[in-house]
Formats: structure tokens, C-alpha cells, sequence
DNA sequence: CAGAATCCCACCCGATACTG
DNA sequence: CAGTATCGGGTGGGATTCTG
């Protein structure tokens, strides 16, 4: 076999990693990402809403995880770049796949809620 | 073009989606139901660690958005089963794609975090 | 069997302001 | 420029108990 781990299982670690998947800000810094470096005002820029401190924290986090490295230039003004580790490309398909099927989806989605909502209210 | 919508723009709806996918207990759920339809005990007894309420909340709130269909027998004891809708046998594709990663890469993630604290601590 | 009701808390996230 | 510091709120999730 490939893997011992099972996301169906408890304390699974698979589940972790799940998780960060999935919380907020992490596939949208995959997909800022995922044209290369990028110094941290413009990944900024890129996601659209995301604050400062919560930024650094994701980017924190993926870095801790080893999908993302984080590069210090000691100039003046400071550089800071941001990228992909090898690692972290080989999240980008599975990444994509799900993001490209939310953007083509959403509408339906929306729908499908809307279909929900008004049989609850009707 | 296929789609307007764009996960790095703000109050985008597919990232409404993305967080959907995102939620702790969704994505096992899917894994749960990819083999065809299960009873509410089934599907609690098959993601381990999951509580009642949570397990509702999460089902409910997929069933609202279209992605899995609630059928009710009238029998009893009491028979409901769930089972993911057309739409949500789309979904499943992408979403195993990620799971297969986590369950493939969790433990290089894990590793890397060790790296990580350590480096920090020492 | 399939849940509903209730209570509760951790933590994730956001706004704002400040700094090397 | 690239963050940090601080405070606060909302909510997703959990434990427990009860019911048609």
C-alpha cells in the first residue's frame, strides 16, 4: 500500500493536513502563488480582503508546513518574497481542481440555496 | 468564457463555495457517501469522531447547497438516507484529489513542522 | 433510529494602531 | 516595506441530555 492514512479516521493526521486545506486564506495564497515568487504587499494585493496580520499567519502556517518558502533580502527597503516549495506544487493540482470546480459551481450552488431557502419560507 | 467568477476577488461567491468545501466535517462526508447511500448511523459510524449535531448541521447545510439529496422512509424504526446529488458526484473528483494528497503527504507535512519548531526552539 | 435542544468555549478572524 | 501588538466579536464545533 501507498499510505497508512485515512481522513475517516480519528486523530488521522491526514485530517490536519485537511484542515489546512481548508481553512480561509490558504487556497487563495496557493492560487496567488502559483505564478511564482511574490513579496508580501503584493500577495497581499493579490487576495483581495485578506489583513495584514492574518496574511502573515497563513503564510506562517503554510511555511511551518513546508509549502511555502519565505525568502529575507536584506535591503533597504526590506524584500520579502514568497513562493512555492517543491512540496507545495505538487498541492497546486489537487488545489485547482477544487477551486476551478467552486468558480464554475458557485451559480448552482446559489441556486440550489435559493430553491432550499424558498421551500423553508413557502 | 465559462465562468466571471474569481476566488481572489472579494465577496466572490465561489469562495462562499471554497469555504464550504473547507469546513471540517464536509469533505468527509463526501468520502463517507462516494459509495452510494447510507443512513444517518451509517454515515456517523463511518467518519469517526463526528457528534450528531455536527454531523446535521454539516448535512443539512450540503443538502441546502445541492450537493447531497436527504430521503426520508416512513417506517419504522425510522429510515433516512443520504446520498450525493449528480452535482455533488462532481464535486466528488476534486475533493478526493486533495483527500489523496493529504492521506500521500501528511506525513512529509508533519516532518516539516517538526523541522520547523525545532528550528525555532533551538 | 435519527435527530433536536441546550449550553459553552476555543479559536479564527477582523479592525485598528503602531514599528524596525 | 513588512510586518507586530492589542483588543474584541462571531461562530463553528463539542459534550450532554432529551424525544418522536
Amino acid at each position: 500500500m501507498d499510505t497508512d492514512f485515512d481522513v475517516l479516521k480519528v486523530d488521522c493526521p491526514s485530517r490536519v493536513v485537511l484542515q489546512r486545506i481548508g481553512d480561509k486564506w490558504a487556497p487563495l495564497v496557493f492560487q496567488a502563488l502559483k505564478g511564482g515568487p511574490l513579496r508580501f504587499s503584493r500577495v497581499r494585493s493579490t487576495i483581495q480582503g485578506v489583513t495584514p496580520k492574518v496574511l502573515t499567519q497563513t503564510l506562517r502556517t503554510l511555511e511551518r508546513d513546508g509549502l511555502v518558502r519565505r525568502t529575507v533580502f536584506a535591503e533597504i527597503p526590506p524584500r520579502v518574497e514568497y513562493e512555492l516549495t517543491p512540496l507545495g506544487l505538487t498541492l497546486l493540482a489537487p488545489l485547482d481542481a477544487v477551486r476551478t470546480w467552486a468558480e464554475g459551481n458557485a451559480a448552482q450552488i446559489l441556486a440550489a440555496r435559493d430553491d432550499y431557502d424558498e421551500r423553508q419560507a413557502g
